[in-house]
DNA sequence: AACATTACATACCAATTAGTATGTTGTCAA
DNA sequence: TTGACAACATACTAATTGGTATGTAATGTT
């Protein structure tokens, strides 16, 4: 009882998340073979015995990330936000639009984590692939779904292949993001943003 | 004279040229800090003195990659190729759709070579960023040319701002190769590629 | 209160890293 | 032909790497 106000000097939970955290950060900025576990633990101010208590490698380090952070993010930015709009395509707008307008300039050249790690990784290593591209699928499947809600509800043409928009929407999205990191200039996004605008214009049923 | 025939046993543009094409592909496969110059020595049957010979750091090798290699490779997929068009937009696609074509299978884990390289160095080092941005804003510009020169003869619209839309051509080329590399599936590209196909025709003018 | 277990802490290690110091040997111009 | 310099070759090094071996102390359970 009482776990939630007792002050332990050690918490299994706190730690891992901590190191998780810390961890995920230091990899968005260096890439994950740019940083190395004593890095990590000097950050995180734990010892090396306490990371290796909580990740067997620094390859399963990663994979936790992939799982657990990514994954997480990629619902919270995308994902959840559309449940709340009645026409999904202008959900899926106003979302992008939001998430540029909120982009911290910091992050302009870092890029989207997600696609940082893939393309560091995805080659390099097939456990990482292999998790990167579910992630990735959750994206586009996640997507289709509101597009279909769409379609049923008369916002989006009947004629669409929603797979294939999906693809199209969440990869103009990433590269998005990507193209500002290349150019270093976050005009790229209002720019791409706008393409994107158009095209699910020119989808969207006549209703509304 | 006689310098074509006479076989050396040393030829310094040769030897810095064999290690560049090493390099590039050890790169392509692991990562810039994925590989070592132990590797890149082993594989190019070149002495550590060699290599030091040639290139003061590793970093320098990196960048000596980016504005050779890269750049000739860009020039030599994207953009010399359209001279040969009289309509630029068709340039644009056929290019594209010919590329797709004949993308190697081995090649479609392993994406663009100048977006890895970018998504992985340029927010580690500034010297990479400068000089993997100058490459993108060439292949940016060159493009817009030819979207000039397609308003010009009246295939595009006059309506057009022809640097967002040569900004969104070469992201969405950019993104199919990273899309296709993520999911491990070459349909992505075909997918996007009939997106984008779709997207300038809207923007394409009457005349054919 | 005793105990087992989890959550850490410290010290170490072999391998790999980028880079250097110090050579030797082709090549070419005078 | 010789000398100067460029083009290599070999051996080394200090720092860093991921990971282990072996501890100790906090914690919940009986």
């Amino acid at each position: 009882m009482n776990t939630e106000l007792k002050k332990k000097t050690r918490n299994s939970e706190i730690t891992r998340a901590h190191i998780l955290e810390t961890a995920f950060y230091e990899i968005y900025r260096q890439g994950f073979q740019g940083i190395s576990i004593d890095k990590i633990i000097k950050n995180t101010n734990v010892t090396k015995g306490a990371f290796f208590h909580y990740f067997r490698t620094k390859n399963d380090l990663g994979y936790a990330i992939v799982d657990e952070t990514l994954r997480e993010i990629i619902q919270e930015r995308w994902i959840r936000p559309l449940a709340a709009y009645k026409n999904p395509l202008q959900g899926i707008l106003k979302r992008f639009k939001r998430l540029i307008d909120e982009w911290a300039d910091e992050n302009v050249p870092l890029g989207c984590p997600l696609n940082n790690l893939t393309q560091e990784m995805s080659a390099v290593d097939p456990i990482f692939r292999e998790k990167l591209q579910a992630v990735m699928l959750m994206w586009i499947e996640e997507t289709e779904k509101y597009l279909k809600k769409a379609q049923a509800d008369g916002y989006l043409k009947q004629s669409v292949n929603t797979r294939a928009l999906a693809e199209f929407i969440v990869t103009t999205q990433e590269a998005a993001f990507a193209m500002t990191k290349t150019m270093n200039d976050r005009r790229m996004l209002a720019s791409i943003y706008n393409s994107l605008k158009v095209y699910l214009e020119s989808k969207s049923a006549a209703k509304s």
